[in-house]
DNA sequence: GAAGATTGAGAGTTCAATCTTC
DNA sequence: GAAGATTGAACTCTCAATCTTC
C-alpha cells in the first residue's frame, strides 16, 4: 500500500528518477524544496479565494496587517518593503490599491521629504480584522499536523530561513 | 538571546501579535503557512538566478526534467500541466518559451488530433543535465539541516501535501 | 456537446530608469 | 552623489473565450 501510494506522488515519482539518475545526495533536498513549492502555491490559492470576497490578495493582506500591528498604524514604503521582504515597487503597487479602496492613506513624512508613510484607516482597521478572522477559522487553525509536529516544523523552517539571514 | 533572536524575527513579530489579539489557536498555524511563504519565495528567487545563465526558469526547468524522464521524451500538453499542477495555458507559455530556444519540439498527436505533444530535443536534454547539476550543487544538497530532520520534514510536509488530495 | 490546446485581457512582480530630497 | 519612491517595460500566471477535433 505505501509502496504505491508513494509511486503515484509526482513528487516521489521526481525522487525516485533523481536517484536512478546518480543523484544519490541531492534527491533528498531536491524533493524538500519541490514540496515547499508544491505546498505554498496550494496555500496561496486557497487564502487568495478567501480574500477575494473582502477585496484583498495576500500580499495587501499582509500589508494591511502590518500596518494594524505597528505602533502608529503607519509605516515608510521602505519600511514595509524590508519587513515583508519584496520589492519597492510591489509595495508601491499594492499600497496604490489599498488606498483606491481607501483602507491606506498616503502621507509624505514630516521628518523626510524623500519618504512616504502610508497609514491604515479605520476602515482598514475593520477590515483587515475580519479577514484575519476569516483566514484563521479556514486556513491557520486548520493545518493538518497534530500540534507537537507543528512546532516542529516551523522550527526546522526557522533554522533554514535563518541560514537564509532571513533575520538578525 | 534566544528571546532577543526571536524577537527580531518579523514571523515570530507576527505570531506574538496573534496571541495579543487573541487568536491563540490559529498564531502556530499563521507562523507555519507565513513561513512556508518566506522559504519558498527566498528558494525560488534563488532557484530562478541560478538558471538564468541556462535561458531557463524554474517552471520551464520543471517541463524539460519531466519530459526528460519520460519514457519516449515527450508528453501530450494536458499531461504535462497534470503533473506540474498548473494551469494550461502556463504549460503553453513554457512550452512555446522552450520550442523558440530548440529545447523542445511540438508535434500533433499521432493518436488523437485533438492533442499536441511537447518532446525534448537533444539539446534540451543536455541543457537540463546541466541545469540540475548546478541545482544539485548549489540548492538541493545544501539544504541546512541535517539528514534526519531533512526527512522528517519532507514527511510531514508530505501529509499536508495529502490533505489537498494533491495525490492519491 | 465535450475535451485539448491556444489566444487575449487583466493583475502582479521585477528591473532599469527617473525624479525629488537629503 | 546617495537614498526613497514612483513609473514604464517585460514577463508570468490565471481566467474566460475561441477553435479544432473527438
Amino acid at each position: 500500500v505505501e509502496a504505491t501510494a508513494r509511486a503515484l506522488d509526482p513528487i516521489e515519482l521526481a525522487r525516485d528518477n533523481w536517484m536512478r539518475a546518480g543523484w544519490d545526495d541531492s534527491a533528498d533536498g531536491m524533493a524538500l524544496v519541490t514540496s515547499i513549492m508544491r505546498v505554498q502555491q496550494v496555500l496561496l490559492g486557497r487564502i487568495d479565494d478567501l480574500l477575494k470576497p473582502f477585496g484583498l490578495t495576500f500580499a495587501r493582506f499582509e500589508v494591511l496587517m502590518l500596518l494594524q500591528f505597528s505602533r502608529t498604524g503607519g509605516l515608510p514604503v521602505g519600511k514595509i518593503g524590508e519587513h515583508l521582504q519584496v520589492h519597492p515597487a510591489s509595495v508601491t503597487n499594492a499600497v496604490s490599491r489599498l488606498e483606491d479602496a481607501g483602507l491606506v492613506r498616503r502621507r509624505p513624512s514630516p521628518s523626510d521629504g524623500r519618504s512616504v508613510i502610508a497609514s491604515i484607516t479605520a476602515d482598514g482597521r475593520d477590515l483587515v480584522v475580519r479577514a484575519a478572522a476569516r483566514l484563521n477559522d479556514d486556513v491557520f487553525s486548520g493545518v493538518p499536523l497534530a500540534g507537537g509536529r507543528q512546532r516542529d516544523v516551523y522550527d526546522r523552517l526557522r533554522e533554514w530561513r535563518a541560514s537564509f539571514g532571513d533575520f538578525a
